[in-house]
DNA sequence: ACCTGAACACCGTTCAAGT
DNA sequence: ACCTGAACACCGTTCAAGT
């Protein structure tokens, strides 16, 4: 069997995105820290954006597999772990949630599952009063751009972090969660 | 008087980010487009990164400029304004609120002058009753954030782009300001 | 004070071979 | 089927000169 190389250049282009940004994956340098060659990276990927497109599917898929399931009490622990996430590996999230230019099924497949998860604990969190009522897609949308931009803002800082007024992205979701929460009770 | 190589340069650059994507915006491109050398650049800014961050506090102040004066009726149009802009320049909306390893004093001040307008809005609009009371500077890092996330999502493709539940950016925006003015009126 | 041209150490990608 | 090594056309940055 093979010492699969593939599963190498990618444990390797994991490693350089992780110490020193996006700018750090250089196909060079993967294949050194590989131990094959400059160009052996060709031999399983098209191109370094292809290899990176299956970085991201295999991080997402990876994190998909440790998830737990879907529900209204982990409505707020989920929002919380994406931020927790997106704040920890920062070069990864916004390597995920950046613009592609190959679009690679497996990307795009994992995507669509962890949104189709998250809209599964919304629409229980509905159910349990804890949300309001109206479309759970939308509802999640509206949720998941919050944390999103709390954390791409946080993380890269651009939200007032100092003072008062000062809040982490994770006031700011569960501000969002208040201010939702008695419009569910209202209706 | 100098014909403006400066000047010039952060054109080129700008014109470059446009078309191209930051990746398209190499120094030696730069000073072909403005008519000089490939390293012309270096008597200007330091590095490649601070030409980037001169470009960014440029578009940034010419924004504020064009800005009407913070009131409450303005709190829609500006974060619909925000969105407008992220996906109509998404290559200068990722630089400006991506991470910088430089920092400089222009950028800093243009991004918090920014901000501080917005806040004003938001206490305009908190004072009209549209926006339930509490810190205007958290409340402003909530809105910020989902015009922010949302936008982001959009121009990357990653916000439900069919079917039902379909929700534009500018859509999520309006969502959130229906869930706070109830909430407005009824404190 | 501002600019040029050569040079250095890198890139991603391609291609002709090798096993 | 997978890998290597040389080569090509680029980069950002530095340096010695020129005006």
């Amino acid at each position: 069997m093979a010492p699969g190389t593939r599963e190498a250049l990618l444990d390797a282009a994991a490693r350089l995105l992780d110490a020193g940004g996006v700018e750090a994956v250089t196909l060079r340098e993967v294949g050194r820290q590989a131990g094959v060659s400059h160009n052996a990276p060709y031999k399983h990927f098209p191109s370094k954006e292809a290899l990176l497109a299956a970085l991201a599917a295999r991080e997402l898929e990876r994190r998909a597999d440790h998830a737990e399931p879907a529900s209204a009490e982990r409505l707020r622990d989920t929002l919380h772990g994406y931020i927790r996430w997106a704040l920890d590996s920062p070069a990864l999230f916004r390597l995920i949630f950046g613009p592609w230019t190959v679009d690679s099924p497996e990307l795009h497949h994992a995507a669509t599952a962890a949104q189709a998860r998250f809209v599964d604990t919304v629409l229980a969190a509905q159910q349990a009063d804890l949300l309001p009522a109206g479309d759970p897609v939308r509802l999640a949308s509206l949720l998941r751009s919050l944390a999103h931009g709390a954390a791409d803002l946080a993380s890269a800082g651009h939200l007032a972090a100092n003072g008062k007024g000062h809040a982490d992205p994770e006031d700011l979701v569960d501000d969002l969660l208040a201010y939702l929460h008695p419009a569910a009770k209202a209706r």
